[in-house]
DNA sequence: GATGAATGAGCTTTCATTCAT
DNA sequence: CATGAATGAAAGCTCATTCAT
């Protein structure tokens, strides 16, 4: 940000600004998300949003930020380990889903589309490695001991963060955020995904269809 | 495609602007893939390729159907009935990393960012159809007699669909596409989709954790 | 227009844009009437062009506005029924050369060879159709009561609409435009054709010499 | 052209290029007129047009000049001296008429739009040059002793020129080319603007309203 | 502070022309 | 002789960004 607000209407300013940006990200995707566009729908200037955001990408990293923030919120409600598994992995389901009703198009082209700010390019994206951390807690936090670690927990934590991810931001797409069996199927999605990673560490005979693949390797 | 190639040569000049294509598309994404740098990238002249393609869409349109007949031959593999569940889910899965281990990025962009030919927006895109109907069919052929139907069914495949896709196009950009366990991981995925679809239908206690969130509306 | 003017400094650009354009047209023809020599001999840059003329289209139809709202000044003061016939004509005349006298060859550009947007292709040119009309006007106020109707018409008003245009634009070009001597002969035309539209109606012995190919069929 | 046709079958190439060069220039007019679309029309290779053609601009003076040819066969069989003046303008008129039916849309285009070749840009165009003089030559022959000389020869003959070829020309874009109307109008005109060639040198009252203009200066 | 006019690099696309086959 | 694949300059147009008002 160019510079903070000091005033209240400088504030309502931005926060329409950044209204209208998630609101333009989602409706015409990123390659119709232009600094015209938001200023139009925004009803400012477009001298006005260059006194803000220095340029595009800062204006898109506002974005993310205020998206991601709602995502790590559900996140957080869903590290508390003194609630059981099964309450976190709702809390953490129904943040999601959550995060993804006010704009639930942009959030998709935010992680896919949108090209990263250059500097947190390499280091692996900031808020992606936020989300990612999130999930490899809930994974162990759900397996307790007998979580996996090393490659395997590296590739459960992206699998679960990637199923999740592309599960809701099609939900999104289809219009069924909303529906409870959308939220069922989600849950369970990813109590399997938190259980496979427990039981491929200590496979018992019968206890669930995961040792049909046994690990071998 | 403008015209058939009557010559060899031209024959060539066709493959290796798809295959540029393919690779800028998996390289820089939607926004990075301009016409001037799929002809550089192949080697050919500007004017080459508007001479087979007519235009853009057109170009990203021949890369789609090159990769979509890669994922829907993953599905017709796992379509044939007589071949045990697990015997198909494998198939499946190792369809579809094998069809995005030579431009890894490439697909997500195709299905994610890059836009549809205007004629068949409306229709639901031709190809992402054809997908979510391979998905379907799994599921039903996965389920037996005791698949479900109907709404359920629609969610379920959508969220088979989602959770692949997602972890797929993941997976391929973050180099993890060839690890046994990623593989492995997914075939749970899938497999856990599938025996869920069922479950839910008829559920028998102690069979599956699923059953806890048991459908109440 | 994409957008109204509100400082001063836009509306002497779309000013100077206009004046660049016809200047154009008249210099190098349709074909060397491109957008980019057009911002620069206005001396501006294209982008400013684009910002208030959406396409090339839409600035040659403003070019032929302005034009033709000349034209059109010339054939209303000659439409005035209590002005005798010959004080009309020499109206129509002297308006017409008048309008060609800032960018003489851009009329016949615009006319004859410059498309016509898109919206009114088939049911004839708006502008040409008032010019015709405005002819057609004239024609059957000079012969009053024995003017000529039906095809007879039509056809001269198309023989008055395109001789009249022939010759100015041929006079614009050969530089002839100022010259007394092309006034009064573009007067004695229209005259002739004219009293011609009359005479064929009512055919006199003796009177011209248009009855000396007096119609047979 | 760049080589002469020696076999039967590249007279034949020639031809229909040439045809296909007419047939483009009318239909789409200058800006639709390609090498490529003139090609494929002729049903050749784009190739073998070159070959016959070193460049676009050396076809379509080929095609001016067939069509030019036919012109002047009008005018010359209008200049014998021998036969009377109603004859001869009737010839000039029916021949002009006839070199349009072809291709009526295509010869405004060569006259009009079409650039000249870069060599008879500032002689004046060596084809319109020729017209013009058979222009003058008929208004010679018209006037007999009588005809007016320099400055207002001059004009006259221009006006002749190019009121001719407006009326004819736009008779072919609105199909009234066939018409006897038309042939008769145009007979009355180029006999208005003879006659009056003549009169205004020896003005004598009562015998045409162009005396009504009678020149002053 | 706010506005919106101005900028120009860069994109998609066309088409005259050449030349290997 | 004929073919058509290949070329690339140049056109129309967009949009991130600056800066005078």
């Amino acid at each position: 940000m160019r510079k903070e607000p000091r005033q209240g209407r400088s504030r309502a300013t931005i926060e329409s600004i950044l209204d209208a940006a998630a609101h333009i990200l989602g409706e015409r995707g990123w390659s119709g998300f232009t600094t015209n566009a938001v200023a139009e729908i925004a009803g400012v200037s477009i001298g006005s949003l260059y006194q803000y955001f220095p340029n595009k990408l800062a204006l898109i990293e506002a974005v993310r930020r205020r998206h991601f923030d709602e995502i790590m919120g559900a996140l957080r409600s869903a590290a508390d380990e003194r609630v059981p598994r099964m309450k976190r992995i709702e809390a953490f389901v129904d943040g999601v889903i959550l995060a993804h009703t006010r704009y639930p198009a942009a959030h998709r082209v935010l992680l896919e589309e949108a090209p990263r700010s250059a500097d947190s390019r390499e280091s692996h994206d900031e808020f992606g490695l936020w989300y990612v951390q999130g999930c490899r807690a809930l994974l162990q936090s759900a397996g307790e001991a007998h979580a996996a670690q090393g490659d395997r927990l590296h590739i459960s934590t992206q699998v679960l963060a990637s199923a999740v991810a592309g599960v809701v931001h099609n939900a999104a797409r289809q219009g069924l955020l909303s529906s409870p069996g959308l939220r069922l199927e989600l849950m369970t999605l990813v109590e399997s995904i938190c259980r496979n990673n427990e039981l491929t560490m200590v496979p018992e005979p019968g206890v669930g269809s995961c040792q049909a693949f046994g690990e071998r390797a």
